[in-house]
DNA sequence: CTCCGTGCCTGTGAGC
DNA sequence: TGCTCACAGGCACGGA
């Protein structure tokens, strides 16, 4: 089974380049293909609403997508097979292209989804803060995201399993199932452990692996398995780092113990069973 | 409070 | 070879 699902460091890369490509340029219009990701209004009132209106900024929130115009707000979920790129004037619309953002001159940017989970929101500036985007826990990238932070965050839940803990976005904001299970085979700890059950000694590393999991996929512009493409339909490189997820049944080169797969907070998790152990 | 199941979706691939 | 069907998972929602 070949899929990627965006996650942070692959949404921060499309953010990075739209921030470059699009802020500035006006959208002369906008063609809808599938009006279920608009959950609701219809087509033309949400064309209507951004139509002519210049992008004025565009900012990542977890793994939300922002676009700033003058007096509205698009919110952009990804979700699990969404994904924005350049197209050529001429190329045709598949059966995937759900919505095309034309720009200045011929150029497009086209809005792709297999699944059709994605989701577009509009809001007006001044009700952006209702937004599901600005209920969101912490951002990993943000400056404020200390060490003291993130163990005062986590005091606060200390039943939680670490793995539901960390897919919790109202905890911190942007990881999903891969870097998830990458930073816990990093910091050693099994995803049942209790966040209560973790000494501050392990929350300083389990801190450290999130952190350096993060940089080292942003440093290879996201993992593709096979949807997840940037801008430009460039695919990431990251996957070829992992070390633990979609690896079960091989052997950990930690302990030579076989990784195993299990269904933990509702997800298929990756972890060994001998690095990390259950307390 | 935390956890669990369901629905939304469709390409993939294991198994018959 | 061709078909069926469970599975992948982010999020919202309802109920235990």
């Amino acid at each position: 089974m070949c899929f990627k699902l965006p996650e942070l460091p692959e949404v921060e890369v499309i953010v990075r380049d739209l921030k470059v490509n699009v802020v500035g340029q006006r959208i002369s219009h906008i063609e809808i293909f599938t009006p279920r990701l608009l959950q609701g209004i219809s087509a033309q009132e949400f064309s209507a609403s951004i139509s002519g209106e210049t992008v004025r900024s565009v900012d990542r929130k977890g793994k939300y997508i922002l676009f700033y115009f003058n007096s509205m707000v698009l919110e952009v979920h990804l979700r699990m097979t969404g994904r924005f790129f350049f197209s050529l004037p001429q190329r045709p619309i598949d059966k995937f292209t759900r919505a095309i953002f034309h720009l200045h001159g011929e150029k497009k940017l086209e809005y792709h989804d297999i699944r059709k989970l994605g989701t577009f929101k509009l809001f007006r500036k001044e009700d952006i803060i209702k937004a599901p985007s600005f209920q969101l826990g912490i951002d990993p990238l943000a400056g404020n995201f200390s060490l003291t932070t993130f163990e005062s965050i986590m005091r606060e839940k200390p039943a939680s399993r670490i793995k539901s803990f960390l897919l919790n976005q109202k905890n911190i904001a942007g990881l999903g199932n891969i870097y998830t299970d990458e930073t816990l085979y990093r910091a050693k700890i099994h995803p049942m452990t209790r966040v209560g059950h973790l000494g501050k000694d392990e929350i300083q590393i389990l801190y450290n692996s999130l952190r350096d999991v993060l940089s080292e996929a942003l440093k290879f512009r996201g993992t593709s398995f096979s949807d997840y493409r940037d801008l430009w339909g460039k695919r990431g490189k990251f996957q070829d780092f992992l070390r633990i997820y979609r690896r079960s049944g091989e052997t950990c080169p930690e302990c030579d113990q076989v990784i195993i797969r299990q269904v933990i907070a509702g997800r298929g998790t990756c972890f060994c069973p001998g690095c990390q152990r259950q307390k």
